[in-house]
DNA sequence: TTTAATGCAAAAGATTTGCAACATG
DNA sequence: CATGTTGCAAATCTTTTGCATTAAA
């Protein structure tokens, strides 16, 4: 669940850059913790971000890293995905793309379809607010749980 | 948002057939708290259902109501939706539908579209596990988060 | 130097659990 | 009657906050 490394360093190239735009400092943590989330495909939470982040800046805490997640999100670089029951998960996967979610274990894995990019809305959604994107969510359980119920 | 009698009755009949059916007992709390979530149609959270069948069942606790949403979970009679920053809400209604959420305040209303439930899923997605459901979830900011922000 | 960000410790929220009393099948 | 379920209170787990210290711009 690697992404290449040229893919991470133009997402860090980036989120630099809306950083510098906003005001907003740029510290040692955040580029950490950026990274560690733009680097991987397996929406961690931040628990998981703590520890990872921790192997390279021993004194990272917890809260700075909630922080800086929340801070990503308003700056639309991260999304936070609630698969219920669980802790909140972030993928810094900007590109459109679709999620499928194991109800029983929250295992999520991203995939990928210029179809369902392309899904057009009913009206009435647009009553409810204001759209800013539209993903596909496939419930099931993953096989690892599939395998465990058995 | 107030689900139409008929339709809760027939909810409620479909719960407690499944209850029977499973060898799990019909307490009088359960039916309540499953009618509560089955007669709204706005996704209520633990704490909500909670304060709702208090008024019918002044002595019920809460931590029954969690129990119960999540053996509900575990029937299949209510889905959990999980969205971040937020605490879970649950939604009775089993029929095919969509998502609108509210990235800021966690409102959520379903909509519906026989085009959207007969999406055509990639094939990469069965290799992740056994599909169960697939639902479109648009995300955006409602009316009333959108003027706050004004 | 000015202001925002960090780390710590403590607080707040949400959800879960152990257990004795109780209700259902 | 036997067993599963409830309510209570206490525990746990996740996330947030206040504040003095530190680091970025």
């Amino acid at each position: 669940m690697k992404i290449n490394n040229k893919e991470i360093e133009e997402r860090v190239k980036h989120f630099e850059s809306v950083c510098r735009r906003e005001g907003i400092k740029l510290t040692h943590q955040r580029i950490e913790i950026f990274r560690e989330v733009a680097q991987t495909g397996d929406h961690p939470d931040a628990e998981q971000v703590f520890t990872r982040v921790k192997g390279r800046i021993p004194t990272v805490s917890l809260d700075t890293v909630y922080r800086t997640l929340w801070l990503l999100k308003d700056l639309g670089l991260v999304v936070p995905i609630g698969s219920s029951r669980e802790r909140t998960r972030f993928d810094a996967n900007l590109s459109t793309h679709h999620h499928f979610v194991c109800g029983s274990c929250g295992f999520t894995r991203d995939f990928y379809s210029s179809d369902l990019d392309n899904i057009q809305l009913p009206d009435a959604v647009t009553s409810f607010g204001q759209i800013e994107a539209t993903h596909v969510e496939v419930r099931g359980v993953c096989q690892k749980c599939a395998k465990k119920q058995k």
